[in-house]
DNA sequence: ACATGTACTTGGTATAGACCAAGTCGCTTC
DNA sequence: GAAGCGACTTGGTCTATACCAAGTACATGT
């Protein structure tokens, strides 16, 4: 679809952008209310709120709501073949990471569950799932499986750290082999209300199955990331 | 922000989906207009607009500007570790694949490509703009760098197929490794207008190193992919 | 058969106004 | 100083309307 520039909403943009690359606004800092773009604009506060959806959508700003917008902070570099956990790597790049634990309990094998940890239909398993926030932002929300049998007592020790660490270190139990499923998706119902966004706005979709060496499925993680927060990076020999 | 069920635009969002999910539409068939669907429902144009937007960015339907909202087909499996190249893993999906080359050209190298490749500015390279097609919706564009020293002559062989199967066969040149970045993004000017896709639909951003045996860089790729047309994913040993 | 033109439909953009609920922030009270 | 309250601001939702340009479908002319 054309954009000449006609369509005022990229004009908008446009300004917008260009006071933001000017160093007018920092990352995170707030800008103007819509109210006030409108104002100095001349324009009206749909077109307004047309402009900063683009720029929310290239991940240049983002909302808090009722709050107002707000400067995005650069995203962090992810690399799942490096099995580090998330406080590491991204301390590791100059950010402050935090965990929140939303949940702990155990629960019993669904035939899902069953067929990706090749257990039987009611083994217990644990499930977390944790909020994990970058400078004070919450940036992705996770749900992780762990087969109970494998690391009894696990929710007792998980102290919002590294739970693949605590899984070495106290049960010996190692991962070998990662396969992760990545896609764009909308942030819907639940994740939306975690990470405190509007429904409907772009995500990742991370979907993590981990192996050890004799091929048995260790912890099953589903990630759902905001999309302006990382970059993926992959680096691996072709078969 | 909280969704219960309040917000009129998403009960016209779930009536539209339970639609989908009914089979009443199928996979690439149209949806009636906005103005039908307004008029079924009792509400605003504005309102169905916003369910449909939040369809969009679930990946559940597309549009074609001016045309109308179609119901998106499922998206194609891509793993960057395996090299097949794009013609042969969507075909092998069952899908319908399809290659347009854009524009090939001979540039010379400048300051970007010179690290990137290691070679000196000036040198000759090749540039290729591809748009590949599934089913005849455009999903993907692609901006693939060579370096004509490696291949002289490339451009003239390259018939909308593999490029790195050409690279092998042709000039004995191999891929070994394969670094790939990946990005949620917006698709904005130029990638929008190739994809013909409203400027600042979601998108995935990947960028492709291919390296020889002996660490030269073969091959920069950049894609942008619609959102709602792939899923990632990666099968790798931890380091 | 194949262009060509044209009437019509469609989504895209823009305006103006209204109300709401969740934040923010300063003031008061304990 | 902390807690609570209330006025105010802010983004979120919704309506109604208007016009445009690009796409579609169909009749027409060659």
């Amino acid at each position: 679809m054309q954009q000449l520039d006609s369509h005022q909403y990229l004009g908008v943009r446009d300004d917008i952008a260009a006071r933001i690359a000017a160093g007018e606004f920092k990352p995170g800092e707030r800008l103007p209310s819509e109210r006030q773009l409108q104002a100095g604009g001349g324009v009206a506060r749909g077109t307004v709120r047309e402009a900063l959806f683009q720029l929310e959508a290239e991940g240049v700003i983002y909302r808090k709501d009722r709050s107002g917008w707000y400067v995005s902070p650069p995203p962090v570099v992810y690399d799942p073949t490096r099995w580090e956990g998330f406080m590491s790597y991204v301390e590791a790049q100059g950010r402050r990471p935090e965990t929140e634990t939303l949940s702990k309990v155990e629960i019993v094998c669904d035939g899902m569950l069953a067929q990706i940890f090749s257990r039987p239909i009611g083994a217990p398993m644990y499930w977390i799932r944790r909020r994990r926030l970058i400078d004070g932002r919450a940036v992705l929300i996770e749900s992780i499986i762990v087969d109970a049998a494998r690391a009894p007592g696990l929710i007792e020790h998980d102290r919002n750290g590294s739970l693949t660490s605590v899984l070495k270190t106290v049960y010996g139990v190692g991962v070998a082999r990662n396969k992760v499923d990545m896609r764009p998706c909308a942030l819907t119902r639940d994740e939306a209300e975690a990470l405190r966004v509007k429904s409907g706005l772009p995500g990742l979709s991370l979907v993590r199955t981990c192996y050890d060496a004799q091929g048995h499925v260790v912890e099953f993680d589903r990630e759902y990331w905001r999309h302006d927060a990382l970059t993926v990076s992959v680096d691996i020999r072709v078969r």
